[in-house]
DNA sequence: GCGCTTCGTCGAAGCGCTTCGACAATGACG
DNA sequence: CGTCATTGTCGAAGCGCTTCGACGAAGCGC
């Protein structure tokens, strides 16, 4: 049915091996003769077989996005993520694939890995100690993470710059007289678990409170503007006199917005809130819009897989110049501060 | 390195073949021969290489989800659908790759297709008139639509019910007494370009609203909250009598609580909305948290790649049963209304 | 004008698997 | 006890491509 290559071969009299040649680039072919080829490559509408191509080749043009994927969807910050993922690999000229394979259980990486079919992948939501990046060195698979592990040496990775992050918006607060400042993040469980972004912004934090001489207070909750409620009472109960929220739990602080407002505490006049890590069009759904440390975005799904990208290139001709071999990419993104109307002024 | 059939077949005494029908099941093989061959596998660490694999079956286990993607991400519900298609294609031995592929250019898409490397498609963001699916259809690649095309006979899709949904909307706010309604649309654009959803739920609504024997009023605005609140100015300049809104944009019904609320007006006492096709978690952000009538999120990406591996299947063994060739799957989900805090009784 | 390199092209050998036809060995049957 | 399926296994022929060695034809210097 499809055209092969041996077909183009025969209706511009060469052999498939010149027609391979001036498909690939990989030996010079005059002129005349490469005319003649895309002649008939045009005439048969003829477009090379990727497995043959990738059989052959020990190439792929796969890029696996490893993520563990709930239910209930990736927030807009993160979807961010993978869709300038996504755009960067087709750019590239490689394909994205979605593989739900979360840190908890690495068996299925294992077996995906192993069958070849991915030229090199990018994983998401890593944790401090990742059992997928053991699999993926020992496979000999190249990644780049989206997050980062605690021992980072060796390792190429792209990742948000959490701790500038978390002290951009404590000093906005207390720029703004703010001394009690509760911090919402994600849940007991996933500090527990190491999730990366969970337990650098609790560092971050501490650490940011401790340079202006505060003490840093923190709630962990749960995913979802309910638990966002409890996260207020929470804080509230530890200490009355809060007068500014921190949160990175996207759903949370819309329920910490929530919780204020029924207590009839007033954003901003009353209470601050600053959202850590997230998406402008999200920060705006907010009423009044949050003021937020925005995201990085599709730049940082973007920037993980020109990494990859760079690094399976070099492998390529890793002969040509083997010094290169093992160098590494290592970059930290920083959110940035805009304000928008639920930081004020402390309450005198 | 890696192990290949070969080493296995040497491993276990066997020729290849052997080898490749115990891993397929193509042919009966016998337990004691299985039980070598399975010995062989576990102790050499044997992955079959799937491009070969690929390549000599003429099979992929690749699915492509196809749809346009901007750099701002897709909203809560959308990635829902990709989740639940994922999560599917995963759970049956498949892998989903993400293709930025839009309506707006076919090109890529005939390039992608005809590379061979995708078994089936999936095509989001289907418009009433779609050139993808020309495409896809001349290659000769089984796809499966998440929205459909205007003309659906012979064609595979899971949908939202519009009908239902908007009807059902309606009803609940006319049970409330709401008589001046006003349905928060996509663009204009989007209705123009043919978007499903868009041009779907804007037909549905009129035919809602006239069963009644009520005027249909429709605002189409941009994606955003800021456009929410030029919603809610032009329909109030329309219709200063207005008592409710229904809004299928995620973002802009963020925007018209937003507009309500500057103006005095509250929700729901003096003015009910109503979001339609809006995930669970997304609408209880607002606040108050928003009545909805809520997308069967990952289920319908579920149900689309589910129904296209059956296709699949079916075609690997046409020859047994050339009957049941072209049979089609269509299939409609309603969303179901979720009363909460923004929906009321009219005022009087 | 001779050997020498360089350039452009070809043929053939795989890449690692599936699948088809063939063929012993086994059992069922009259 | 010969015949005919049936069952389990093997060998070989590809799938459509890349890549390597080879080789004729120029092009070069001397």
């Amino acid at each position: 049915m499809a055209a092969t290559m041996t077909d183009v071969a025969r209706l511009a009299n060469v052999s498939v091996s010149t027609v391979s040649y001036v498909l690939t680039g990989a030996r010079p072919i005059s002129g005349a003769t490469r005319e003649r080829v895309l002649a008939a490559i045009a005439e048969l509408g003829y477009s090379p077989n990727a497995m043959a191509r990738g059989l052959a080749s020990r190439r792929s043009t796969l890029l696996g996005l490893l993520l563990p994927l709930g239910e209930d969807g990736v927030g807009a910050t993160v979807s961010a993520f993978v869709n300038g993922a996504a755009s960067a690999a087709s750019a590239a000229g490689y394909h994205l694939t979605l593989n739900p394979v979360g840190a908890d259980d690495a068996a299925p990486l294992r077996e995906l890995a192993s069958r070849r079919l991915l030229a090199g992948a990018a994983l998401m939501a890593v944790r401090l100690d990742d059992p997928r990046v053991d699999v993926l060195r020992e496979l000999g698979v190249p990644y780049v993470l989206i997050g980062r592990t605690r021992d980072t040496t060796g390792v190429s990775f792209v990742d948000i710059d959490f701790d500038t992050t978390m002290a951009d918006a404590v000093e906005h607060l207390v720029g703004l007289g703010h001394r009690r400042v509760v911090y919402v993040n994600h849940s007991q469980d996933a500090l527990a678990a190491g999730d990366g972004p969970t337990v650098r912004t609790a560092e971050a934090f501490a650490r940011a409170m401790r340079v202006h001489g505060l003490e840093p207070v923190m709630v962990a909750v749960d995913d979802g503007a309910a638990h966002g409620r409890a996260a207020v009472e929470e804080a509230l109960a530890r200490d009355p006199g809060v007068t500014a929220f921190v949160s990175m739990n996207e759903s949370a602080t819309f329920g910490v917005l929530a919780a204020l407002a029924d207590r009839g505490l007033r954003v901003p006049q009353d209470v601050s809130v600053v959202s850590v890590v997230m998406a402008p069009a999200v920060a705006e759904l907010a009423h009044p819009a949050l003021t937020a440390m925005e995201s990085p975005g599709a730049a940082l799904g973007r920037l993980a897989v020109e990494a990859l990208v760079d690094q399976l290139d070099r492998t390529d001709r890793r002969d040509a110049d083997p010094a290169d071999d093992k160098e590494v990419h290592q970059q930290l993104l920083p959110c940035t501060l805009r304000v928008r109307g639920t930081s004020g002024p402390v309450r005198s």
